[in-house]
DNA sequence: TGTTATCGTTCGTGGCACCAACGTTAGTGA
DNA sequence: TCACTAACGTTGGTGCCACGAACGATAACA
């Protein structure tokens, strides 16, 4: 939904829920514009990120540790490995793992999505002043916090017996 | 990405852009929950909504009124139809219109979306007071207010001769 | 040893936003 | 009046992100 151009109602633009969503749609199309311009994807990112920030694991702990599900970390990888970006090597240990370890290429491809990654922010936030962007970021800790730990519960509804 | 719960790392979890994409992943949770126990999407509501805003109009119309992309504006009217939210009639003045409007049923589907989507606002915001829900929307509307504009001139990127 | 659990993989779903192409129909200019 | 342009609805596809189901292989535990 990138074009209101026209005639935008009122009824629900002022709804919390859809300015978060219009806002995180913002968001996602600077940082996906920057990302793509390395060919690259949030799915990329958090996976190189994950690995320079943790060392070496399992595709089940980067998926765990990034966030990403573990069926969309097999094609994530794929393509890294591909590109020569990560290692796949299966854990002498344990042969039921891979081990997934940052080249020195992805640690440079890393970096230049940092770089990029930081201008899209700056362009995010544009229009705030430093106050303003951390009181932002504050409120949205806050509400994070709160799902993030409060719909800890929220599993298990009777997976038939 | 709704579940972090093991570890997550901090490189990103700190940017805006990442809370923002977070949040609003909560927010748009929250909601279409709210909505599927209602047989209804963010599509659907956004629809009817529109259609009781500003009457009934062409599909295209709709489409930039409510900022649905005319191609996914087809399946979300037929879908209304067929449970006779929603009725398509050919306009007699120009006959490459339809006139959609709003039935009974429709009116009613919708009181009932606006009190789901008013209780998971409530849900959003809990851990906010009042001052801060406000704080957190006006931030996010000069947010809005600043791409929404600046990103009009963001277009016609020479589409071939 | 048998049972349970984890790991990687494939395939599929859903929501949202978009694009390309096509046939139909309305308006406009020459 | 006729050609051209533009709008309309429709189909079918793409991409990103988040999930779920199922399966074979392997480890760990009782």
């Amino acid at each position: 939904m990138e074009n209101p151009s026209e005639e935008t109602p009122a009824s629900w633009k002022s709804l919390p829920s859809w300015l978060l969503t219009r806002a995180a749609g913002h968001a996602h199309r600077l940082v996906a514009d920057g990302f793509s311009s390395l060919q690259a994807t949030g799915y990329q990112y958090r996976l190189l990120a994950t690995l320079e920030e943790f060392g070496p694991a399992s595709q089940a702990a980067l998926g765990r540790r990034s966030g990403i599900h573990v069926s969309d970390m097999v094609a994530t990888i794929n393509e890294a490995a591909d590109r020569k970006l990560v290692e796949r090597a299966s854990d002498p240990t344990d042969r039921r793992r891979n081990i997934i370890s940052l080249t020195a290429a992805g640690k440079r491809q890393l970096w230049q999505l940092e770089k990029q990654l930081a201008e899209s922010q700056d362009e995010l936030l544009a229009p705030l002043s430093q106050e303003e962007r951390q009181r932002l970021t504050e409120l949205l800790s806050r509400l994070l916090d709160h799902h993030d730990h409060h719909d800890a519960g929220r599993e298990n509804r009777l997976p038939l017996p």
